[in-house]
DNA sequence: TATTGTTATACTCTATAACTATA
DNA sequence: TATAGTTATAGAGTATAACAATA
């Protein structure tokens, strides 16, 4: 079955944009969303992105740290066990990355009111100044090369952007 | 300077979809563009997906090891240290991912003709099969999120986002 | 009994620095 | 001399499993 499949991959050996595969063209705009999405989930693009938005806003906003800081200044304060599925770690290592997060200034811990065995992280006006330059960094980024197309065309594509996301596969 | 920024920052407390945020309504687009991609890159969208994707595809393939085979499959047979930018690690890590690789029989070490120091890493037929494989998965997963836009929507924003990951910040 | 935050332990992956072989 | 592949080492980060405190 699978040498079947593989057989018949291969009888078609088009090119798509100069790339070496050799697939069929059904689900061109799936496959194509497939190698964006691959590029941009690349390790070397990631830390890259990174490295540039975080220069010279000290040690501990990195890519481990910014999701806390981000998370909570989506939804709030939590505690570390509510935070951990959301920032994609165990609770320990919410609480690794908060203690850092802490040391920095940039977040602070606070007894839950609502429940003695818990602290909540709550962000300091500095942890809320550096989302808020992180996220405008970005933002400014990403303008920046959505410059050139033709009014309108970006956003659109921030429209759809945001549409595939929530509503997509990721969500 | 970043005290002034700040306030500027919080005197226009305006609420964008629901969520927390407090900053201006400037760079709509870019904002919204920033929080998609931010969901993409967070840890836990990122191995969520895939697990999804390599479920039953044996315990070679896996996040480390799919962008080595990704990348030869769209670039060719290359070296380790050539390959190592393109997959983001140092040619160790390369070297150490191909082993894996190589053992699973994924793909094979060719000495380079035109190198004596070098060796090439070629997919072998098991390997390019993989590859067909998970890319056909994920863009089966993408159409299938894409299959209740109105006609045409899914391939202009695949063309958009192909443009903005070429053309971008990214690139 | 279950869950909180925290910490020690074992494990994985990485970059660095070696090493040998070849350009 | 510089660069190829490989490997040993040290460092960072993680999940797991404990622990005491609280629900």
């Amino acid at each position: 079955m699978r040498a079947l499949r593989t057989l018949l991959l291969h009888c078609s050996s088009n090119s798509v944009r100069g790339a070496r595969y050799s697939w069929g063209v059904e689900n061109q705009a799936g496959h194509e969303i497939a190698d964006a999405l691959g590029m941009l989930l690349r390790r070397s693009t990631r830390t890259q992105l990174h490295r540039r938005l975080t220069e010279g806003m000290g040690e501990a906003v990195d890519e481990l740290t910014y999701p806390v800081l981000s998370t909570l200044a989506r939804t709030g304060p939590r505690s570390a066990a509510d935070l951990a599925p959301d920032v994609g770690v165990d609770r320990s290592g919410v609480t690794r990355r908060a203690s850092r997060l802490e040391a920095a200034g940039l977040i602070r811990r606070e007894p839950d009111p609502a429940d003695g065995r818990a602290y909540l992280l709550v962000l300091t006006e500095e942890g809320r100044a550096a989302v808020a330059e992180l996220r405008d960094r970005l933002a400014a980024h990403i303008m920046a090369s959505l410059s050139s197309w033709p009014p309108g065309e970006a956003e659109r594509f921030a429209h759809d952007l945001h549409r595939f996301m929530t509503g997509g596969p990721f969500s």
